[in-house]
RNA sequence: GGUGGGUUAGCCAAGCGGUUAGGCAGCGGCCUGCAAAGCCGUAUAGACGAGUUCGACUCUCGUACCCACCUCCA
């Protein structure tokens, strides 16, 4: 990383749950002390979405699971640079738009977009980069050369000798390979058992594209290929490739390859070294283990960890496009407020599996009333909400013990979701008290109130759901002067509600309160008046 | 076949070698004009077999079943 442009005289301070903070290595399959290169920041990659078609929830529960992480790191007083990149360019983007009628670029900019507004529904933060691949060729081309140089990469000349525009990574030069997942593919052992693995049983996905999947040819191109493993670091054009898609470079016409891209953006923005290397389950094999291979010989040091968000399953199997079409994050969002749609997607921890299912947000949609309800009760019982800079900015040594040691385990959401709830019940209990008892008589019950109110806020926002956040609050395109007039008319009618139930005339009173639900509105009794919420 | 992950009550989901996870649903109370919300109490667990131990859901070994990666995939 270049120190010159991160000066250490600020003075930022690392909290000090921080030093109990473990975190889960893919490579070495244990939760080890989380200790980041330089003291008081880290350095996040993310693998991003290839954009070739629309979001489903599975990308997005990845995009949330290290957007949960930032935030805890964050709370723990680092700096975290956080990098997702854009796979722009890809076998299928081309494909589908050829076969669309679109222009490539054209295509996988419609598809960034929606990813990036799905992003934002579900309250993601932007990343600190959001680097495009196409924008990175000469980093790329830079880091084909130094793999070359340093002997661990070829060139596949043409039938005249001249460089072909194919490249590969020359896995018998690197006997580190496969330390990340210690597969063995492309022996002539691994291929016979992979036949074999074929013919017991094809993953879904087989099944669904077939052997002549269009996406998936048996590359005529991999002939110059030296060892079976080895993998295109840069791809000479196919045939059907517009000319649109073809660079030039010292190895020829072509473009990047997928596992290459990444290598050479994190190098740009994170350095030689960074602290967490992130993505799907899926792309452990083939995609960061040749990363590994290529940035390690390429001279360095890469990844310190890598962690690894596990599926978004349906009756138990893996979410995939061939499952059907309910699971579009725009169609979900359709049905549910986006606060829910998160909580349902971070409530567990990113190394389960989640199931996804009516269940599942039908309980978020509990727990957003459980919580809002508490949230907007003890504001009224303790005269008002803390600010939400106040909210923002109490550090992770101010949170409860319990809340902390579950997210410094690991990330473990259950316990922390399970910390807010205790923090809600108790002082519930408190909250009823101090309603039943007369006013000023108990200052400490109050400020205790006070304080667990600010705590569960801070904790929720933690996990990006403060349901006070601006992020929920003020939806692209409320009225204010809509709501201002809502707002009126729901009081008047709660006014003469109010004076039924004094004069008894509850037949009245509740004719109101059934106009009201039936109109969307809710009202809730309590000792200090009437409240009412909007039901979406 | 190789490499990993998993199996906890009706459902989702945690920690822990002996002491309440939490949530949803259920049951019984309290509160309330009635609701809603909330509080209190409460039942139902640890795939199967063996071993270690005073004691195992938690450690060890084995068995069964499930899932994923090994091909583009979050």
């Amino acid at each position: 990383m270049d120190k010159s442009s991160h000066p250490q005289n600020d003075k930022h301070s690392v909290s000090l749950a921080a030093a109990d903070l473990r975190l889960y290595d893919t490579a070495t399959h244990q939760v080890t002390p989380f200790r980041p290169i330089e003291e008081g920041r880290v350095g996040i990659y993310v693998c991003g979405a290839t954009v070739q078609s629309s979001p489903h929830i599975g990308h997005i529960r990845t995009t949330l699971a290290f957007d949960l992480i930032r935030r805890w790191l964050m709370r723990l007083g680092y700096r975290v640079t956080l990098v997702r990149n854009v796979t722009d360019i890809d076998d299928k983007i081309l494909d589908k738009a050829a076969a669309a009628g679109q222009r490539w670029w054209e295509r996988a900019y419609i598809y960034e977009r929606e990813f990036s507004k799905a992003y934002d529904a579900l309250g993601a933060l932007p990343p600190t980069y959001e680097p495009r691949a196409t924008g990175h060729i000469t980093d790329m081309i830079d880091l084909i050369q130094r793999i070359i140089d340093r002997g661990h990469a070829y060139v596949v000349p043409d039938t005249q000798g001249n460089p072909s525009g194919n490249v590969y990574f020359d896995v018998p030069s690197w006997p580190d390979y496969g330390e990340l997942t210690h597969q063995q593919t492309g022996t002539q052992a691994a291929d016979e058992q992979a036949a074999i693995a074929d013919r017991m049983g094809p993953s879904v996905d087989a099944q669904a594209s077939g052997r002549n999947d269009p996406y998936n040819p048996a590359d005529p191109t991999e002939a110059g290929k030296r060892d079976p493993r080895d993998f295109a670091l840069w791809k000479a054009p196919k045939p059907t490739d517009p000319p649109t898609a073809r660079w030039k470079t010292p190895f020829g016409t072509g473009r990047p390859g997928w596992h290459l891209e990444c290598s050479a953006m994190s190098h740009r923005y994170l350095g030689a070294d960074f602290d967490i290397h992130g993505g799907g389950l899926d792309l452990r094999f083939p995609h960061h283990e040749n990363e590994m291979a290529q940035s390690h010989a390429a001279g360095w040091g890469f990844a310190h960890r890598w962690m690894h968000t596990a599926w978004v399953t349906q009756k138990g199997e893996k979410m995939s496009k061939s499952l059907g079409n309910g699971l579009l994050v725009d169609q979900v969002l359709s049905r549910y407020p986006a606060w829910v749609v998160r909580y349902a997607l971070i409530a567990v921890q990113y190394r389960s599996m989640l199931e996804w299912s009516d269940q599942t947000l039908h309980e978020a949609q509990g727990a957003y009333e459980r919580i809002t309800n508490f949230i907007q009760r003890a504001g009224q019982v303790c005269g008002g909400q803390p600010e939400r800079d106040m909210v923002v900015h109490l550090d992770a040594d101010h949170l409860p013990v319990g809340f902390v040691q579950a997210m410094n385990d690991d990330v473990n959401v259950s316990g922390g979701l399970a910390a807010i709830f205790a923090t809600i019940r108790e002082t519930n209990a408190v909250l009823d008290s101090l309603e039943s008892a007369a006013e000023g008589s108990s200052p400490e019950s109050r400020a205790m109130a006070r304080d667990s109110l600010l705590h569960v806020r801070a904790m929720l926002d933690v996990l990006g759901l403060d349901p006070l956040d601006p992020q929920w609050t003020m939806p692209s395109g409320q009225d204010d002067r809509a709501a201002e007039t809502l707002e009126a008319l729901v009081e008047a009618q709660l006014r003469d509600r109010e004076e039924a139930r004094r004069a008894k005339d509850f037949v009245r009173a509740d004719g109101i309160r059934a106009n009201l639900e039936q109109a969307g509105v809710t009202i809730a009794d309590t000792a200090t008046g009437s409240t009412w919420t909007i039901n979406r």
